[in-house]
DNA sequence: GTACGTAATGGAAACCATTCCATAATGGCG
DNA sequence: CGCCATTATGGAATGGTTTCCATTACGTAC
């Protein structure tokens, strides 16, 4: 590989002036640059990144770490992120967190290895430790689908999405309307669950609706789990009239299982989604479409822009769900 | 930031020993060792890592080259190959592909600009060109689902376990069989339908069976066109009596088209997938299960083995996909 | 007692680009 | 014609690590 050195030899320049052709900065005679160019050119010379790091003290990676990658919002998520990035000169280095003792390794190691120069942080939620490792590191860091006072963010208002959806339902008539989560309690502490439970919460009183713990469901995060939960709900002596399902995942189940059980669906019982995943459309599923590649694209404008100046406060932009009427509810 | 000079001036020792303990190379008394690890810690010190780069010339980053990562067949081998750089000092460079434009971007600037010490290609048929360039930039390359002569690969034989799906529809005494599968022609130049389409061939020639044009559709690469092209099977004068889909989304699409005419599935239309994604345990659908996640790792293994000396013939390895029969065909 | 091998250590050189300061050349203006 | 501002340019210093060579100290064998 030629060097900086053998290219201003070959040029007869300095290498000053050659740096100054390759990052243009400042003035340099036409005539120069153009040899200097060729130079480059016949010695097939690109800069040295390492080197070019050692000097900037800039890695131009930026870090993405998320859970449970397989899963259709996280990849879509990234999928935004990985747009955006494009047409940077970044690059973009993934994690991926599918237990908490990975959580932790990363968190611990990540800002402290300098090896990016910002984080991008997905649905994981940050404890204060975290943020300041991350701050003494000098890691500017977006959350998305997550919140910190201290930390830029990109959120959904998974309160107000889900009460959006329930209070559909309610106006469709429905008094007794079921719900159906993921675990609300994890080793990984996430909030999603928790938050649409209590926005259905909210929809439910604001109606002057009863809620009962026999209809609130949670487990586990599968299309079985959604067939299992459903079972329960339709066993009930006064078994729900629509079901919403806090993921298309377990509105999928559901739907399979109401279906086996020779129930017409919604006029024996409505389903209601969230996420919008790919199949949604396709098995006409009513449910609240995320902007998942959205988010991945405003998390990395958020950080961008820190990557520049640090603004004094971090910016918190809250993204809403939106109702997709389909035949299911 | 600590520097190692620091820490050598701390523990009263050279910077060469303070190396020798951060590296563990060589002998260092364990008393020595023991003063300058205290001092490490006393200063928080972590080596820099541009600076290890510039000198060792390891970037410690693997990059990992796909398209359409949203994919869940991507995705998961993704996964796999996470899982398997987890344990190691490296981190993964993800370049996304969507376009034969941006294909031809990263092949072009990323072995030439020295910020990955090995590349993973998943999927993307490699051109001559770019192996030459990544030769002669020195990267160790592995291919994952694609195959060179010059390049160490872990592949699925697409003819094979086409062939092994269609004979076993024929086993079930099925004669008239269609063929379904995405674009045979698309800018990024894949093989997999083309070599299922010739594994299907093959099954049928063995059998004695004719092969009909009519009876070979390919399309869009969604639901929905699995859909499309099932409609058109099912219009023609004499229907097949099965469906063989190149890809399970296709054989979704397929399989709610069939419910939706009314048609008992197996008995009036039996219907096999490809790929064995997460969905198709759940709806029941006789399949070919490939361990995506495997040659991820299996993959990253072979990366390793180059990342270290690079074996004078390249290693191909071939993986089988398996037949899961459940209840659609 | 001498010679030699081994363990432990210090520190200069090398890696390669950017940055900044010094210097040279040029042009305009009084 | 002299002075100053501006444009171009060269190259040393800088960044922080690894590596390698030189040196010291010590034990062992003859």
């Amino acid at each position: 590989m030629a060097t900086i050195k053998e290219v201003a030899q070959h040029a007869r320049v300095g290498v000053g002036t050659v740096s100054r052709v390759i990052n243009n900065a400042s003035a340099v005679h036409p005539e120069t640059r153009a040899r200097v160019q060729r130079a480059i050119l016949e010695l097939d010379y690109y800069p040295n990144q390492a080197a070019r790091q050692l000097v900037t003290a800039q890695t131009l990676t930026i870090g993405v770490i998320l859970p449970f990658l397989v899963r259709p919002f996280y990849v879509n998520v990234l999928q935004g992120i990985a747009a955006a990035v494009l047409p940077s000169p970044y690059h973009l280095n993934i994690f991926n967190v599918e237990t908490a003792a990975i959580r932790s390794y990363y968190f611990e190691e990540l800002p402290v290895r300098g090896r990016i120069d910002g984080l991008i942080v997905i649905s994981l939620p940050l404890e204060q430790a975290d943020v300041d490792r991350l701050r003494g590191a000098r890691i500017p860091t977006v959350l998305i689908d997550g919140w910190h006072p201290e930390i830029a963010s990109v959120g959904m208002d998974n309160r107000a999405g889900t009460r959006l959806a329930v209070e559909y339902l309610i106006g469709r008539g429905h008094r007794r309307i079921a719900f159906m989560s993921g675990p609300l309690d994890e080793e990984l502490h996430f909030q999603v669950n928790r938050h649409r439970l209590e926005g259905y919460h909210a929809a439910l009183a604001a109606h002057d609706l009863h809620s009962y713990p026999s209809m609130e469901q949670s487990g586990v995060d599968t299309y079985a789990g959604g067939g299992w939960m459903t079972e329960q709900l339709l066993d009930l002596p006064v078994p729900p009239t629509a079901i919403f399902a806090a993921s298309d995942v377990h509105a999928l189940g559901a739907l399979q299982t109401a279906v086996r059980r020779g129930l017409r669906v919604p006029e024996d019982i409505a389903i209601m989604g969230y996420d919008d995943i790919e199949l949604a459309p396709y098995v006409n599923l009513t449910t609240m479409c995320q902007p998942m590649a959205e988010m991945g694209r405003r998390g990395v404008e958020l950080l961008m822009e820190q990557l520049g100046a640090e603004p004094p406060q971090p910016i918190h932009d809250v993204l809403m769900a939106t109702l997709v009427p389909r035949g299911t509810a």
